[in-house]
DNA sequence: TTGAAAGCGCTACCAT
DNA sequence: ATGGTAGCGCTTTCAA
């Protein structure tokens, strides 16, 4: 498909061999005035360059070069799901920015890949970037399996591997904060609507990888977290009051927002493991007449834009996605310069709790 | 950099070749193992596909099939600018998720491209997609006439191309009922907040191709529309009433709108060519302790989701991003079936104007 | 139904 | 400083 059809005449298609027969010079030569200056001559580079650029060859061809060095320029972004989700969710966005922004100055380009072995239709697309950030657990381990064994340099973020440069931000002390902050209160009558708290699909997962489960999964520390936090306080978390959502959407958050305020007692207040969660929770109050903090009070988590522009403002814990995607670029394309780390979250006092 | 390190005995780089060794078959039938079963018996085909997943062989390498026959199954969705930027505007954003979704589903892959040609360093990474998505025109033209080379299948996005599919809305008729609002109202004092007015780089401008000029532009249209309709009001645009930006950022907005609102006679009403701009400029007259819409009104184009949750809500022109999105990926992913074609928009008047 | 072999465009080694 | 050339991993004719 779209085989490039040899064009009438002159419009051949331009390689390296071409030129280097157009010019009289070998094929060596033109690939050392791309790749290596203190090959050749000033002037005969100088030459070369110029007659390239009118002859329209613009560089080797990726695909080509890739074969041969294994170099591409290309970051892949191996994401936990399929694509789309990540442009809807506003975190994975800013994410995303952030790792674009570093990107755009290393010049490096970005290729997003999907988590799910199922989207590759049998091709190992995986050998195309050169570095990897996974951002993530990926939902079908196979493709997490298929990276490690390209031996490129690779970066988890939102859960670790071993043996790997990661980046996390401080899950567990957010959440304490957020519910210390409601437990604190004297409120007793909390109901969790958590994220993802089944963990990845399972079926392919990583042999002899303790560190690669549900205990370390984020969902699980800020779950931790808030049953630590009840019990300190002198409550418990019974099982029936923490909902789970398959994903952070408003779909899934007025879901669960319903099933907990048909709960009784209804609860009075409202952890929330997303912010995106939060404001679906948020909407379902104001339909039921529910007063939100007086009758509800409602914590979110990551402190999305949306949290501070909607009213009542949010209450939730900030955690710094864009700052995150800047340092998992500049981690990736300088692995050896930097150490895995885990970035400060904090609580953010507003109206809804 | 990055080159895989022959490690430790077993685990060699495992190959085509390899496994054809392994199972003592031509690499000739492990290909056809994958890309064309009729070429095969069924026994043969069961056994090779799972061996090849025992010995961790999940398809062939990316970089050498496209070497081969030009295929990788990446999309490639050429921005007008860095890539950044497209993560931090809600417009684009929306396009991508729309663009993504539909690349889900066609188990396709996506490739953000800058359009700049000096984000290339010497690589021609316009080879690697299959086929191309160009969204608004490059900054940097050099690098759509390489694309261009490719002979692949292309859709361009708000601005057209002889001889390509393209995708527009309908800038003149929202800009045009945006205006007719405004200047409708009795309204004769009015600035437009512009984007981009003085066009792209033209340093590389297509030759013969006239198409391809700021008279096209999408800002261009809306602003014959606002002019139109001043004039079909009894009013006049005079060339200092247009303000232009460089981006549709909030830094930019405010700039402009400080301009806009210190001028005398204080226009009464703002035109602006995006709702990021808008809703910058709404901040400014907030600030200037303006009533809007009494003192000021202000009319934004796009209708991003932030338009509806600000307070006073801001009216403004919608056009079906996400649609955009999804029906570009459908025409570039079976460009015969396709015409290029204009989406509508229209006026969502809210409490700002 | 299966296998042998040419060559996609390029780089890096080795000669000169 | 420049050129010749093997081979990266794969697909696809052609022959068996």
């Amino acid at each position: 498909m779209s085989k490039p059809v040899p064009s009438k005449g002159s419009s051949q298609r331009v390689t390296l061999k071409s030129v280097a027969r157009e010019l009289s010079v070998s094929t060596a030569s033109i690939s050392n005035a791309f790749n290596r200056p203190d090959q050749l001559s000033v002037s005969l580079r100088d030459r070369i360059l110029r007659e390239c650029s009118r002859l329209g060859y613009h560089g080797p061809n990726a695909a080509a070069r890739s074969l041969r060095t294994g170099a591409t320029g290309i970051v892949g972004v191996m994401l936990a799901e399929r694509l789309s989700y990540n442009f809807r969710d506003s975190c994975a966005t800013e994410f995303l920015q952030g790792v674009s922004e570093v990107l755009d100055d290393a010049r490096a380009n970005l290729l997003l890949m999907p988590g799910r072995d199922d989207f590759y239709n049998h091709q190992s697309l995986e050998s195309i970037p050169d570095r990897y950030i996974v951002y993530g657990p990926p939902s079908d381990l196979t493709v997490l399996k298929r990276l490690m064994r390209q031996q490129k340099p690779v970066v988890t973020v939102d859960f670790s591997l071993e043996n790997n440069l990661s980046l996390n931000v401080d899950n567990y002390g957010g959440a304490k904060k957020a519910a210390d902050h409601v437990f604190g209160q004297g409120d007793g009558d909390v109901v969790v609507i958590g994220l993802r708290l089944n963990g990845t699909d399972q079926s392919g997962h990583m042999e002899n990888n303790s560190l690669f489960n549900p205990a370390t999964s984020i969902s699980r520390k800020r779950l931790d977290a808030y049953r630590d936090s009840a019990l300190a306080h002198g409550y418990t978390l019974a099982d029936d009051r923490v909902l789970n959502t398959r994903e952070s959407t408003w779909a899934e958050g007025v879901k669960a927002a319903r099933k907990a305020l048909a709960m009784s007692p209804r609860p009075t207040a409202l952890l929330c493991m997303s912010d995106q969660l939060a404001l679906a929770a948020l909407s379902v109050a104001r339909d039921l007449g529910l007063n939100v903090p007086a009758d509800l009070r409602i914590v979110g988590f990551d402190d999305i834009p949306e949290a501070r522009q909607i009213h009542p403002t949010l209450t939730t814990v900030y955690q710094p996605s864009i700052e995150k995607g800047r340092l998992a670029a500049k981690m990736v394309l300088n692995p050896e310069q930097h150490e895995s780390c885990v970035l400060p979250t904090h609580l953010e006092i507003r109206e809804t709790g």
